[in-house]
DNA sequence: TGTACATCAGTGAACGCGCGTTCACTGATGTAC
DNA sequence: TGTACATCAGTGAACGCGCGTTCACTGATGTAC
């Protein structure tokens, strides 16, 4: 998987309006523009991308964009793209952290540590989260619901197989358990991210979230 | 518990911009005005809720309003207010209509029904519901976690207690179990109402709760 | 009982804001002959 | 190798919009004397 840098930081792209372009034309302005906007949903979410700003912050007349996107949803919908494949790789990069070992253990660690991964996604990167699930319809087949190979939603079912393979989630209860964990971890993201969890002090949330992992794996196993 | 009705449709208010008002003074222009923002809040969520069509739907001139509210805010967090009414009203209604009979098994059932209520209420009114959560702070001590006693989360927090003392809830298992219940519920509508499982057909989504609500009775008990 | 007056609840005009989108345009680029 | 020309990627000005909020005001109400 290549990292989304590879995308985004593409070396034709100028450092964005800290020097004026030297040509009249930009070279990559749709990676630049997407760039600008995702740096935005980051700051201020969904409601942040705001076309003329992204303009300027690329160093471009504000029609520019109109170029390389319909609309402004059309953008959006790039940039909720860009946050559904920064969360896959938050939830492998975790995911590549859990030792191996015995099997069976490794299977229900790597259960928990999607489940951290989304959570901890969704907390530290609270505007580019809400972006991904604000509606705006997935620019590219990113719908993770229909992408099952791969995507967050693929990812998860296939830490599922493989706890069902290794006997920590029994079979007859591995039928919508995607459902199961996602909204579990969806919903404590929500609460507290807006919520009314919200003020619930960091150090009393992990607790809670380790508890409610907990009972996932009760509930399936 | 009396209805929200009462608050809201107080007979003082005449039947908003049908008729003009007869005197100068409206008589309950508040309530009215949280009537008119909460039909709005319903039809297109938070963002709807603009000051000037409050203003206008209750037949008064757009900067009547800051009489009663100190801006737009404050009125909006009385609407999540009435939302979050609303949302205990669904769930008290559900509760009542489980049957008596073996109490465990009651229990049982009356924990299932909270959960239904609310995925059923966010589903029923998504904009009322995405208000409760939009992060306003809430106007009057209606914060559901700041409130053990009432509100949504109190009522979920008794019905745990009922299911601990009929066997139902392992004692070891019932510190968070709020939180847990509360999140699944909670994310599981998140996903279906304007997250990737949207599309998912209401006869799909709702075989998916139950299943839901199973692992959540398993991972309890 | 009447009246002056303070207080409250509305009004109407205006301010300042920034947005998304469209229009007719111009500069740059690449390609066919 | 040079040149005409189509095509593409930007520009700058303008449109239309509606918002939240503030200002100085006026009409209505209730109360003290």
């Amino acid at each position: 998987m290549s990292p989304v840098s590879t995308l985004i930081y593409d070396e034709r792209v100028p450092p964005a309006s800290t020097t004026p372009r030297a040509t009249y034309h930009h070279g990559n302005l749709r990676a630049a523009l997407v760039e600008a906007a995702t740096e935005l949903a980051r700051a201020s979410g969904p409601d942040g991308v705001v076309l003329r700003e992204v303009a300027r912050r690329t160093g471009v007349s504000h029609n520019a964009a109109y170029r390389h996107f319909a609309d402004r949803d059309e953008l959006l919908g790039e940039v909720a793209a860009v946050g559904g494949q920064r969360l896959e790789e938050a939830m492998r990069a975790r995911l590549a952290r859990v030792r191996a070992g015995d099997a069976a253990e490794a299977a229900r660690r790597r259960l928990r540590a999607v489940g951290r991964a989304y959570v901890e996604f969704a907390l530290g990167e609270p505007g580019l989260f809400e972006t991904v699930f604000s509606g705006a319809p997935p620019a590219d087949g990113q719908d993770p619901y229909r992408s099952p190979a791969d995507g967050p939603y693929g990812l998860l079912g296939q830490v599922l197989d493989e706890n069902v393979a290794h006997g920590n989630v029994r079979p007859d209860r591995r039928p919508g358990a995607e459902v199961v964990c996602w909204a579990a971890v969806h919903g404590f993201a929500g609460l507290h991210l807006r919520g009314p969890l919200a003020a619930v002090p960091a150090k009393e949330r992990d607790r809670a979230l380790e508890l409610m992992l907990d009972r996932i794996e009760q509930g399936l196993g």
